[in-house]
DNA sequence: CTACGTGCAAAAAGTTTGCAATCGC
DNA sequence: GCGATTGCAAACTTTTTGCACGTAG
């Protein structure tokens, strides 16, 4: 049967008080402020168990390692925005719709992704005030 | 000044040849072929640069590894349909249109992916031939 | 007490890099 | 000949797994 643990609970917490899907590296700092000697084993092991059970979500984004969040934040159906400046994942609320008929002849669509490339508006805000434009984060891997 | 050498030649064979976005382990089983002595090494750092050159491009869809395909070859701006039964991947014309406010006040869109799931037309032909549905391919990673 | 869970370290898988040998031009 | 390019192995990153110990129920 599935056990109450500190750090079981912890994740759980972190990943409610985001407020955007995070990457199981940033799941294992926010838990390391509470419980300081968990692995990062034990967070990869507890999200594919929370994910098994519905309680998260996994976001995965073109050429991207998959992010977490908690299912009951998770809006029904939405899209996302990945800001190329600050690397930050936010959900969108619309859809363009139906795209059954995009696919040729054929092809069923059951399901699809969504993925808005740009500048969300802190960074435009921060772009003013710094207009010094570093191309990216460099973070490969 | 960039040479001409076999293994470059035998790269760029192979993903003129083929009709899809290729992975880095497939273009490398595919130019051990005619240059069995190819290592993988080398099959990344010419994707590297064949990419900056802009000879090739790639496809990072949600939660796969990259792929890479002959620019050529590649249509001007279009989407991709995975087919969750043969894994495959194909290009797809249409677009839902600019999507330019879907986004949050503040947002700007510079770029988007859309990815469509579901069954291609030959893996939905083989259902009815063979209706066992086999749950995926398990290719993790 | 006992099975589930954890920490740690090692293993996988994919990609990159250092280095000496090789080969195009 | 010289420098771009290669093969190999080692390094690195992300995720998974083996194992002995810890702990919730």
């Amino acid at each position: 049967m599935e056990r109450s643990t500190r750090q079981r609970s912890a994740i759980r917490t972190v990943l409610e008080a985001a407020a955007r899907p995070l990457s199981p590296q940033e799941i294992h700092a926010g838990v390391q402020v509470s419980v300081p000697e968990i692995g990062i084993a034990t967070v990869y092991r507890n999200l594919k168990l929370l994910l098994d059970e519905g309680e998260i979500q996994s976001v995965t984004l073109p050429g991207e390692n998959a992010r977490y969040e908690a299912a009951r934040l998770a809006h029904h159906h939405h899209h996302h925005f990945h800001c190329t400046q600050c690397d930050r994942v936010f959900e969108v609320e619309g859809c363009p719709g139906p795209m059954h008929d995009l696919a040729p002849a054929g092809f069923t669509v059951v399901r699809h992704d969504l993925t808005l490339y740009g500048t969300c508006a802190e960074c435009a805000g921060a772009a003013v005030a710094a207009p010094a434009k570093s191309r990216g984060h460099g973070h490969r891997h």
